[in-house]
DNA sequence: ATAATATTGAACACATTGTTCGATATTATT
DNA sequence: AATAATATCGAACAATGTGTTCAATATTAT
């Protein structure tokens, strides 16, 4: 890629996140963006279609390092979370938002904006159901697998989004049993 | 109240009902609701300031319904809920769901509209506060009482939204058992 | 009947969107 | 170093939506 094509799309990530932690999704204009992004109109245009796609982007993005699912991101030079893990996969994450070296908890604090949490629970989800085995014991007989999957997903972003709230005091170990309490 | 103004209030709140199950939140605009409402821009504008008050007045009538609080909704001149009621507060809830007499389905299924889950959260903790006694022996140990309070709420909402996603196919008591299965 | 009030429709300034195009700057290729 | 390819710029543009204003008209209350 481009070095010019990297910066402006780099830029315009930046000064969107910047933004997305101030306002609404739905209040950010194109024009603001360009300008804190110090950007052309043209530009932007030439790189995302639309606000939305800008978001769906920055998702695809952020989603392949903190899943650290094989996606097909170009230049992923590395990845930040290439740690050696023995720990749950959700002590896991909640780790590494506590580390802050990434921009969900701004993404997941900002108010107007289902759209991102969509994506966040799609992806939340098929991890849910990866690694399932793992609740299985906690699982009440007799409720649908889809509803049990469902209410995981949901108890894991709330826990998240409650702790992103309460300002991230507890640690992340101390999240991770209160949210398998809960399970 | 004048009739007119009756009139016309009833005319926008279905109008906008009706495009809310069509199409995002956002992407309704005033000239379709009035439109369709069969009303003057001009007097659109002198009921609501925005689109976004125009949710949150829907929301108060609703919610005064389904809730049942003491509001000071003007023309309250029936309750539609006020059927004795021995089951738990949220069995009463499932039940008028599925009987499907306002509302809430289409705006809780509407996309976009993170606005009116907002409204719709609040309303529900409220309720879970008010009946936490109910919880107090499912309720873990040494976990904080805000998050134990959120924890119920966020599932009760998941438990609705899921139940709406799978077309109400479950009887208002089975959800209400899966409900308390999770908790 | 008369006064008060609600609605109407049209016009308005303004903001935002997404597109176009020629000129300019930067990068890749030989 | 020269050239070709490509990215950016900036300004202009039509199209759409917002929220306001105002005088004319219709409806309701007194």
């Amino acid at each position: 890629m481009d070095r010019r094509q990297r910066k402006t799309r780099e830029a315009i990530f930046s000064a969107f996140i910047s933004l997305l932690s101030k306002k609404n999704f739905n209040s950010i204009t194109v024009g603001e963006i360009i300008e804190i992004a110090d950007v052309g109109r043209a530009t932007f245009y030439s790189h995302f279609e639309t606000k939305e796609y800008l978001l769906k982007e920055l998702c695809r993005e952020l989603f392949a390092h903190i899943f650290n699912v094989e996606k097909k991101v170009e230049r992923q030079e590395h990845n930040i979370f290439n740690c050696d893990n023995h720990d749950s996969v959700f002590l896991h994450l909640f780790k590494h938002v506590k580390q802050n070296d990434n921009n969900i908890c701004k993404l997941l604090s900002s108010k107007n904006n289902d759209l991102f949490l969509e994506y966040f629970k799609t992806e939340t989800k098929t991890l849910v159901i990866n690694c399932l085995d793992s609740f299985e014991s906690k699982k009440p007989n007799d409720i649908p697998k889809g509803f049990w999957v469902n209410h995981i997903t949901a108890t894991f972003i709330e826990t998240l989004k409650w702790w992103i709230e309460n300002k991230l005091e507890e640690s992340p170990e101390t999240i991770n049993t209160y949210f398998n309490l809960l399970i």
